[in-house]
DNA sequence: AATTCCATACCCAGTATTGGGTATTGCTTT
DNA sequence: AAAGCAATACCCAATACTGGGTATGGAATT
């Protein structure tokens, strides 16, 4: 296994990044791309013709999620590998998916650590790497970002968060143990420091932002 | 300009992607990347000691993002042309930006299109590629998706849509010319197809399956 | 023909959110 | 010492949203 060419399919909806994918496999050397697809129902498809030993899949995708199409196909080859790649982190799905899943890693990790990450899973392990927010015994890095553009506390970008992964302010509040006017509070001071208005907008910055990741 | 490589720099927080990037545009040929950064800052920064042709550019990025680095760079070095690279589709940013930017692609498009979109932008053309959704004719093929897998109906997924635009129920009223109370009712059904609790577990979910994209 | 689904609309009642404002305490900066 | 900021908390009032339900008409399916 260590000394063959692993071959691989790639699914990810961005082309760009599957076509950089591919291109990066094909410079580590040991790699054989078999096939790069858009959605989960064609992975589907394609595994009836075709049997790569790994495949690295991302999870949000249109027709049918990476989580979803990897479950039914762990069900189906439970000798494929499965590696999830995510832009976002998160507790519950990583909890969901630990049992079945070969592998996670987010988008920002680099080439090399791509590789090794996939020879760890192919030699047996199950890797999951966590995103560098969670890896840092603080979160002072990307707060003090935030704290010098948008001039947000480090409460605020937390209660940020919260809302992120969809939580109410009531819900919000029991979490961090304080009174419902105080999250209305942050949240006020939130929209003013931000010029949003209404939830969805603020759901909007902290997905682009990346502050619904828990941590 | 047409014989010669292109100094290209990428601008994007996600290195799996950077780096994918940087492997298409080398089998490309033609093209040689000056610098792979992670942030706005850091853009900035490296434009203090190399200068290209072309940046390449997401839009979201932390520290400062994309379309604030792109209108700073343009009025400090008007000659390097700004192609914005991004997930999502949205009119409005567009419409900020089409006056400084030279290109604008979609992370699904294929390495070939995006060769094609430089070399047209390098050539002094301004290159705006919508994405696909936005070019059919109809939506019938991301309709049929939803309505498979969750049982949404057309009218639903429209109006998720406008919500994960961040549009009220008082504005989805106004723009389909319709009674609130049938926005509510619509709301109503989506939370029980998609087993789904307020406002910003809808966005979430409009915004990992593209449905806020405007059609 | 009967049933189901969709689109549209409404009522009721309760909760959630937003925007205006006020206030106190503790810490940091000037 | 004074000022500014963050965290916390509250009041008021209005609007927005949610979840329960009802209903009609038209189209599609059974």
């Amino acid at each position: 296994m260590m000394h063959k060419m692993v071959k691989v399919i790639i699914a990810d909806d961005h082309t760009l990044f599957t076509e950089g994918i591919e291109q990066i496999l094909l410079s580590l050397s040991g790699f054989e791309v078999l096939a790069k697809v858009g959605n989960g129902k064609l992975l589907l498809q394609t595994l009836n013709r075709l049997t790569p030993d790994l495949i690295l899949l991302d999870i949000n995708m249109p027709l049918m999620d990476g989580i979803e199409a990897a479950l039914l196909i762990k069900k189906q080859q439970p000798n494929i590998k499965i590696m999830l790649l995510s832009m976002y982190y998160d507790v519950k799905m990583i909890a969901e998916v630990k049992g079945d899943i070969d592998g996670f890693v987010m988008k920002d990790i680099t080439a090399p650590e791509l590789k090794h990450a996939i020879l760890d899973v192919m030699g047996g392990k199950q890797v999951f790497i966590l995103p560098e927010i969670l890896q840092q015994k603080s979160k002072v890095k990307i707060a003090d970002s935030y704290l010098d553009r948008y001039k947000l506390s480090v409460r605020e970008i937390e209660i940020i968060g919260l809302i992120g992964q969809g939580k109410s302010n009531k819900e919000i509040a029991l979490d961090l143990e304080l009174s419902n006017y105080t999250i209305e509070t942050h949240r006020k001071n939130i929209y003013r420091k931000l010029n949003l208005q209404g939830t969805a907008e603020l759901i909007r910055f902290a997905n682009e932002h990346g502050l619904g990741i828990r941590g």
